[in-house]
DNA sequence: CGAACATTTAACCATATGGTTAAATATTAT
DNA sequence: ATAATATTTAACCATATGGTTAAATGTTCG
């Protein structure tokens, strides 16, 4: 089981769960950005669009470059890995439902034929 | 690609966030369990981890059942489905580097030969 | 009934979060 | 040198989060 008390996970998941910083990395899927691009979409300040620009970077999932004035941030989604290797662990908990069906119906299979 | 403003995905990355919170559904892997039992493991005060229920329930990561004075919970991964589809979404991109190597290396063998 | 138990609610506190506006900084263009 | 542009910092605000202790609720036991 993947460690749970991970301050990489707590950013990753912390930065994931706000809809606005999830729209960005979206953004970013498409290349790199500059700021004031990736805060036109939103109707908040530049400043508020700065602020979850920061919150992505301490979470590792987004990179800045500083050219010239303007600031060229691009994806890095390799933090979520590992939050994706710490769910993986629990699909088979989403998928109980299926397995139960799998083996009630084998059950019946087994008692059929007698 | 999955929609990005998701109550419940907000809710999902958002109980994942805390370290406590993760520890006490690995908990729950094991079975259902009652809250005194989950609580056990921390030096938080029972209300604390009572608190900390009610967030996974909220985002349905977790299931009560209240047996007389017991409150039985369980856990339900089903919420982490749609989370981890909208990481998986990423994978590509923390995959790219990957990606690059091998591209890199297929080239090499296009020009060993000749 | 009354005591013990399991859990929550209430009230409170400190800090974090997500937003604002105004000012500061740094770079580019005229 | 001045003006315009890109971005951040600062100061502030409201609400959320994660914790506490003390009291309330509901259930079981003797």
């Amino acid at each position: 089981m993947v460690k749970c008390s991970s301050r990489l996970l707590d950013r990753t998941f912390g930065a994931l769960a706000d809809p606005t910083r999830r729209r960005i990395l979206e953004q970013l899927t498409g290349g790199a950005r500059c700021v004031t691009d990736l805060a036109r979409p939103y109707r908040m300040s530049l400043p508020a669009v700065s602020k979850h620009l920061r919150v992505l970077e301490g979470a590792g999932l987004v990179r800045r470059r500083r050219d010239g004035r303007v600031h060229r941030l691009r994806l890095d989604a390799k933090p979520m890995q590992q939050a994706q290797a710490w769910i993986e662990e629990y699909r088979r908990f989403w998928e109980q439902s299926f397995d139960r069906l799998d083996e009630y119906l084998k059950q019946l299979q087994n008692k059929e034929p007698k």
